[in-house]
DNA sequence: GTCTATAATAGGATAGAC
DNA sequence: GTCTATCCTATTATAGAC
């Protein structure tokens, strides 16, 4: 098996049980190989796991989320593209975030930075795309954050509601309103 | 100590370290109470923390958060109070949601129905709230999606990053938004 | 109601054969 | 590279004294 086959199946034990929920048992049974044989792949155990998972994400989500971006399509064809994938990635809400599961294990130190630059590394590639759709800086920067905060939200309340609508009415929304173009604020009552 | 003020400390721990992630040396430590003593407050052990940590957490946002929105104030002005108050109780997006801690545990059935619960009843005081405004019914429970999606989202991007200033910009724009009037669509380009 | 002491188990990790 | 067997520790949980 494949250093990414099994990172694949890590994957998706730590996302669906979090970092300190997948126990080594679980990882084995996961993967079809023995503890020993996981300790042969990761000599730093269990914490090189999670790092070495979060890292294939990083470049699983460059590949299929951020590189895309970076190509001649129109932005609202791009962004359109962008959300598809987002919402197959996450199985239309129902499987959750690796990123977010792991926040609950940022005490640990070796999680801190892949953490960050994971978020970062969404952040800044949809701000790239409101940029090139012609949004000013602070308006891209805010539209981007908006974007990620409400894939992540939406992520959370589907997992404690069960009501996966949640995240396709989310992600209808955010297609339509990413690259609008900003409206001058109007009373508001 | 007071029941209650044995469940306010496993709420912090469970928040910070959570369900999985907290021990029951930690909760110990966090009490104050030998792990004994935790046993003769919750004969069912951890299990049985969580779920009453659940249901005290349903209680006192209730009593916080949505019984003061059943006050005779204008709605802007209860909507105001409570983004304030949910400032305060996330410290600025530095403590987590126990909501979405638990979201983790999920697989276990006896935290499933304090899960939906907590989440339903939370979006169902926001539209109580925007329909109070004036809004639709379709156009309230949207709001109230949105709100706590958003709220949610902000939460986990804060973690990831340390980056606070998501979850203050995310409130003010909440409070800006949650209650205006729906726009009619426009052209977007 | 709180403690000390201890059980029983599961967790992470290693040694060494093949 | 994968396995069996094993170690040590931490974890959940219980018994029983005060």
């Amino acid at each position: 098996m494949s250093k990414d086959e099994v990172l694949d199946h890590l994957l998706a034990a730590f996302r669906d049980k979090g970092y300190e929920g997948a126990s080594l048992s679980e990882l084995s049974a996961a993967t079809g190989l023995t503890k020993s044989s996981l300790y042969h792949y990761f000599p730093g155990g269990k914490e090189e796991m999670g790092e070495q998972v979060m890292a294939y994400l990083d470049q699983q989500l460059a590949e299929s989320l951020y590189q895309p971006l970076e190509s001649s399509q129109t932005p609202a064809k791009k962004l359109a593209a962008m959300i598809e994938r987002i919402d197959a990635f996450y199985e239309g809400g129902r499987k959750a975030c690796l990123l977010e599961r792991m926040c609950t294990a940022a005490d640990r130190a070796r999680f801190r930075r892949p953490l960050r630059r994971g978020f970062t590394a969404w952040l800044e590639a949809v701000e790239r795309l409101c940029l090139e759709a012609g949004l000013s800086r602070a308006v891209a920067r805010a539209r981007a954050e908006d974007f990620v905060v409400r894939v992540e939200g939406a992520l959370v309340v589907c997992a404690g509601t069960e009501d996966y609508g949640v995240f396709a009415r989310t992600l209808k929304d955010l297609r339509r309103s990413v690259l609008a173009r900003p409206l001058p604020p109007h009373g508001e009552q």
